[in-house]
DNA sequence: CATGAATGAGCTTTCATTCAT
DNA sequence: TATGAATGAAAGCTCATTCAT
């Protein structure tokens, strides 16, 4: 699915097809048209993330959470950049309610929900700060995660002048949020550990 | 210029012209191509945008001068929203070295640098921590802002169902960056108007 | 294949899907642009006019096969009138090295060495004067062949007030020639069927 | 004048206007339309050759001034390279009798009676076969030039490869020519200085 | 089921021609 | 008379989609 890297627009169904292995008729017994092919693959995409999301060890403090999700997302990026993408540009569509983009928009809920979640979890065991809002702290922190995986060219030229590597983009990014959410003061119930004792 | 809120690919030359009341003949006239039509309004927009910079309030800390640079980079958006789209959407350009793409990229940088240059006064006069990378955390505050400016569909029905508004994301969004680069502690010489004295 | 008489600017691939029967993106299926209709057009063209050439009686003098060379280039116009203007054309094309053009090439010029061996045959049997270069000949042949093929309007108008045919200025041409090039001389070994005995 | 050797399709208004130092617009004031243009060039073209072929000296015999007439015919090209294009070019011309292509027609018709003229005199002075055609001779000289002219990549390819030049090839051609139409038979009468005497 | 030839709408671009000034 | 901005038809080409086999 790299190909879809190129973008919705930049992906023609011979490009499809030619990666599938199919003749370029066979799609269309599968799929309505283009779009629901990128539909497609974008749940599967969702879905890819969401069992990612998943498996983020439950034994964490809010905080930790935040920081595990974050790095998860980013090597969801880095391991599945073909799904990743989909994923990622399939945010732009008209959702107009087929089944397909139904079943899309629920998963992509969950998943925002597995940040959210971590946040309300971090306010209560006072890792996380309790001012913030953890909706808009939520769409905050994945958007940010997807300017560090889509560089553009400018950013890209200007990130090169510096030395400065996608790698460490994404670091300085995650210490900045985190640095944002945290909780300052001391408190007895910050850490799970603790609580579970 | 509404319609470059489509980005590049979907707006097909037919588009323009229908835009710019003139025929599709005549665009050719004043452009030597497309993308040339696309360059010219994305520098237009980036010169809208520097001369926005230009006038952000001297006599202030670095970390307020953060705070304007950011406010009026949403007013860009605001009440240039179609200069905002292709100047935003220029940034995908592969940056051949044209005359034209080396001025885009020129005012690109250089509004860049009204960003970076006051991280670094605040860091100076100590408003802004002094552990954080100027340019890294450029990225980050402008990609972020873009991200409010670019609500993506599935975002916006997010947003909706909580009751959160693009100018509350914004203000969030820029609380949370504030926050994050603050220089807590106490010190002397943390206002511009006691270091004149 | 008659449209190609027009020649190359003037034949659209509007007018060529016509003429084809089918629809202007059908023929994209089969070639990748224009050019390379032309060309494959021009390559067939070249290789019915080396059968043709190949035909020509082996068993005869030099400036009888002169003479056979000319009346079946003539005869190649008349019956593949379409294949005869797309080879003809097809000479004025750059002939950057691409696999279609590099075949061409080398079709055409093996075409040139029928009429160039058979020139230098002539002048070893004495049937030909051997004060000639066989390859400016050659040219000349040739073009003047073209010329009676590719009769322009002005050139018919004035035919048509003599009363001068076509075939007519073909036998004109060709005596022309031949009186031109024939050696005048009595010699021993003119004629291939004595030198045989 | 000398983009007219790029052809007619090649040739814009643009271009022409260029040449020409006026404004596009300004050519529809004395022209009808691009082809107006090209049959006024032509005629002026067709002039040229006139004159030029007025002037070669009339003290010859018939194969004298039909060398004379053919190097003349080779200056013309050579020496005003534009013109002669728009003149060859010019004979495709539909001559739907407008004013302009009845002129035209005229003086390509005055411009072949020199050469028909000089080989009816050759005939009559001895000097050339009396069993030539003179139409039939004239065109197939004229069209003969013009191959020397106008030589297809793909004969300058070859004349490349054989180091044979275009004077040469217009030497050999010119020779060629003379050769098959000069009378071979001595005559009493095959100067016009012994006439005049 | 699978195919791929066929389609035609739509793309960017060029250019001869018109016309208000 | 001279201009050049405006036009729109037509060019070559791409590509999602259909359909007979």
């Amino acid at each position: 699915m790299l190909f879809f890297s190129k973008g919705y627009e930049n992906v023609s169904m011979n490009d499809i097809a030619q990666e599938a292995e199919m003749a370029r008729g066979t799609l269309y017994q599968y799929f309505k048209n283009k779009n629901d092919i990128y539909a497609a693959i974008a749940i599967h995409a969702a879905e890819i993330l969401a069992e990612m999301f998943k498996e983020v060890a439950l034994d964490q403090t809010g905080i930790e959470k935040i920081r595990s999700l974050s790095m998860t997302y980013y090597q969801f990026y880095k391991k599945h950049t073909g799904y990743y993408q989909a994923y990622y540009h399939s945010g732009v569509f008209d959702y107009h309610s087929t089944p397909q983009m139904e079943k899309l928009k629920k998963i992509r809920k969950m998943n925002y929900q597995f940040v959210v979640k971590a946040l309300k979890e971090g306010i209560a065991d006072g890792t996380i700060r309790n001012d913030i809002d953890p909706i808009a702290t939520t769409l905050i922190m994945l958007s940010m995660s997807n300017n560090v995986n889509n560089i553009i060219p400018v950013t890209q030229m200007y990130m090169d002048e510096y030395g400065l590597t996608q790698d460490e983009l994404f670091e300085s990014n995650l210490e900045l949020v985190l640095r944002s959410i945290e909780n300052g003061e001391k408190h007895p119930n910050n850490s799970k550990d603790r609580r579970i004792i």
